[in-house]
DNA sequence: CCTACCGATCGGTAGG
DNA sequence: CCTACCGATCGGTAGG
């Protein structure tokens, strides 16, 4: 048993990672199109055709690095609220959750995704299919919540859970521009309130 | 009196509107800084050099395309409100204005503010400061009408017209970003609904 | 306002 | 993974 390396993780893996973790940061400021290989290689060290090697195409290293954003998303703001009770708790600790790690600023731009879908939201491509896809799946993780709280009796009956996700969705995404515009966390309070409030009262929108 | 036109407004002035016209327009989707010189002078069919001899450097025009998008907002979504009574109905009509807008697409890349707010967020400059100041003229704009309605009682007393400003600035950007991402009218009649319960509900957040 | 040009940087390729 | 190079495009300048 030679104390080399496990071959499982090779140096192109890592290499993967450490570009991934520091374009996925770089696009939240300078956008997922203002990537550059060059500024990659020279940030992590690497040659300009060396990273182009690692992912065949700008396109495929944006793609890959909309992956990596979603692995951390699970990991700083969906698996924490997990532990939450499911239903009408676990759907705020998501907001919360949201919420904390734009305060926290994870990424120099606030959400990952948030700031991505904003620039490539009308741009249509793979990239802009695959951000909309994970934005979905996060939304649906809300409503999910949402429709457990109702069938719970957490909501009020004629609460939907679809309409009550959207604007909760709304309203985080909001709150990350607008906390990046100004650099001030009141705003990130006042939605804490109001997601909170939301999520107290009876739902009677009308239909 | 010749029937040659005046020269109060210069062929310059009019290469000026054009060129910031398309620009505003492209920036929504390029993006602010994605604006290019040789680009802008192809759609208006001047060379780049007398673009460029215009505005002096790509931030002044960048500073001017803002200011010009400001012009349009004003047009498209204040004025039209201000026929409304003021307080509540012209809160309402401010921000059933903006989604009007966003819907009708007077933009390809929706509200200009949210696109290039969520852009130059996180990057310090002139651009950024004036993008955030025009957002706080907007954002003062609702706040105003929200303090009148408090005072002629239309909205409970213990609403406080900054939060709820601040509140319904962050659904409005939420709904234009997340109305690119999908495409779905459905998002923007979400929002309308949750606005109306919003200013219809008594404010009962905590502190 | 124009033509003609500058140095820098882009994504991508050749060849190893 | 590297060096060396490609054609295209960038913001900006010279000179008129």
């Amino acid at each position: 048993m030679p104390a080399t390396r496990r071959p499982s993780r090779s140096d192109g893996d890592r290499s993967r990672g450490t570009i991934l973790e520091a374009a996925a940061a770089l696009a939240t400021v300078e956008g997922i199109d203002g990537l550059s290989l060059a500024r990659l290689a020279t940030v992590t060290g690497m040659s300009k055709s060396g990273v182009f090697g690692l992912f065949g195409s700008k396109e495929e290293l944006q793609l890959a690095v909309v992956g990596h954003a979603r692995t951390v998303f699970v990991r700083e703001v969906v698996e924490p609220a997990l532990t939450a009770k499911p239903g009408r708790s676990q759907l705020l600790a998501l907001c919360l959750g949201y919420l904390d790690h734009v305060e926290r600023r994870d990424y120099p731009g606030g959400c990952f995704f948030a700031s991505v879908a904003a620039e490539v939201g009308s741009r249509p491509g793979p990239v802009r299919d695959l951000v909309a896809a994970e934005h979905d799946a996060w939304i649906g993780l809300l409503a999910a919540q949402a429709h457990r709280a109702v069938a719970d009796g957490e909501l009020p009956a004629d609460c939907d859970p679809v309409r009550l996700s959207g604007e909760l969705g709304v309203m985080l995404t909001g709150a990350d521009i607008a906390y990046l515009l100004h650099d001030d966390p009141r705003i990130i309070d006042t939605v804490r309130a109001a997601v909170a409030t939301r999520l107290a009262s009876p739902d009677t929108e009308p239909s």
